[in-house]
RNA sequence: GCCCGGGUAGCUCAGUUGGUAGAGCAGCGGAUUGAAAAUCCGCGUGUCGGUGGUUCGAAUCCGCCCCCGGGCA
């Protein structure tokens, strides 16, 4: 175990366009440290001006890592992320590090840890989605319950993809999901002396700046990069191809939406991720820091 | 000016033979341990255009007025 007495991380949630990136860039060059994603979308590559990933000029002035740097093609899970990251901090040789982006899970795994759950075979995940397929809420959570009772009393509701989870998890194991959580979890930044802060805007600021910033993407060539996305032909599941705004400017190519439909809808969906965010923050991040980047020095 | 059609939630609309109203979307709240920009759960927020009348009781029936479509002039 290297010592990490003394080394610094800054982290910095907050919804989208909160203004993340101009934050962690402006920290990181104060620091001298690098800036290290913590963003579920913008670790794919294509869907740059899409995912509001930062641009040469901030990848210039300072290092910018896990941006892009993973195939659309490819599934990058939550233990994906953290292994990267757990696998860069060596590598950085003590510089201050500011992870930034807008996954609550993210975040949650790198301060409280991921339950150690091994690899599940794609067989297992298969044969799980292929048993849950279909079903309503109450077969699901027969289901649920007769296979693994533990797992059932703690998902308040038998949401369809942690029903699949669990059962892929016990096929593949032998053990129940539950067993794995209630191991000791792998703290990655311990020994880190840690700031942690949520930017918080105002809800009306945030509105119309999810607005305008999307009207921004379409100039900077967002549709360029949806075509491209579809170009590669990949499975409509796959997690890139869920990126807000690839369905929504994907209708409008298609012809099946006019441009203003598909803003509109954009938009919206925007704005629903940034609630779901926020409710994230404010309901398991009360003890961080929280800042209305507006009161930020300019 | 006349004749139709329509004014009900933020939007689009439903509302039986009169019993003070409900869907979708939007919105709001919540959950969240390897798909998380994902996946789920909960909540109707209302001068029923206005006004007078009939009635025990009017979104619903009648009169007048206002507004928006369309048609005839």
């Amino acid at each position: 175990m290297p010592d990490r007495a003394g080394r610094r991380a800054v982290l910095i949630a907050g919804p989208t366009a909160s203004g993340k990136s101009a934050l962690a860039l402006r920290r990181a060059r104060d620091l001298g440290g690098v800036v290290v994603n913590a963003d579920a979308m913008q670790v794919y590559d294509v869907l740059r001006v899409l995912t509001a990933r930062p641009g040469p000029g901030e990848v210039d002035e300072v290092p910018h890592l896990l941006y892009g740097v993973v195939s659309p093609a490819q599934r990058f899970s939550t233990g994906d992320w953290l292994r990267a990251v757990a696998e860069l901090l060596p590598k950085l040789e003590g510089r201050p590090l500011v992870l930034t982006g807008g996954t609550g899970l993210y975040f949650e795994a790198l301060t409280n840890g991921l339950a150690p759950v091994p690899s599940v075979p794609e067989a297992a995940v298969a044969a799980a989605e292929a048993e849950v397929q279909g079903l309503d809420r109450e077969a699901r959570q027969r289901l649920i319950a007769a296979r693994d009772p533990e797992m059932a009393l703690r998902l308040n509701v038998p949401d369809p993809q942690r029903v699949v989870r669990a059962l892929a998890v016990l096929a593949a194991t032998g053990r129940s999901l539950v067993s794995f959580q209630e191991d000791r979890q792998p703290a990655i930044l311990e020994g880190y002396e840690l700031e942690r802060l949520v930017l918080n805007p105002d809800r009306d600021v945030l509105r119309a700046r999810i607005a305008s910033r999307f009207e921004i993407m379409l100039e900077n060539g967002a549709v360029d990069e949806v075509r491209q996305l579809r170009a590669l032909e990949l499975e409509p599941s796959l997690p890139a191809m869920k990126a807000i705004g690839v369905r929504e400017i994907g209708d409008w190519i298609d012809g099946r939406s006019s441009r203003e439909q598909a803003v509109e809808r954009a938009v919206i969906a925007t704005r629903q991720y940034a609630k779901r965010q926020r409710t994230w923050f404010r309901n398991r991040m009360p003890d961080w820091d929280w800042i209305d980047p507006e009161a930020l020095p300019p």
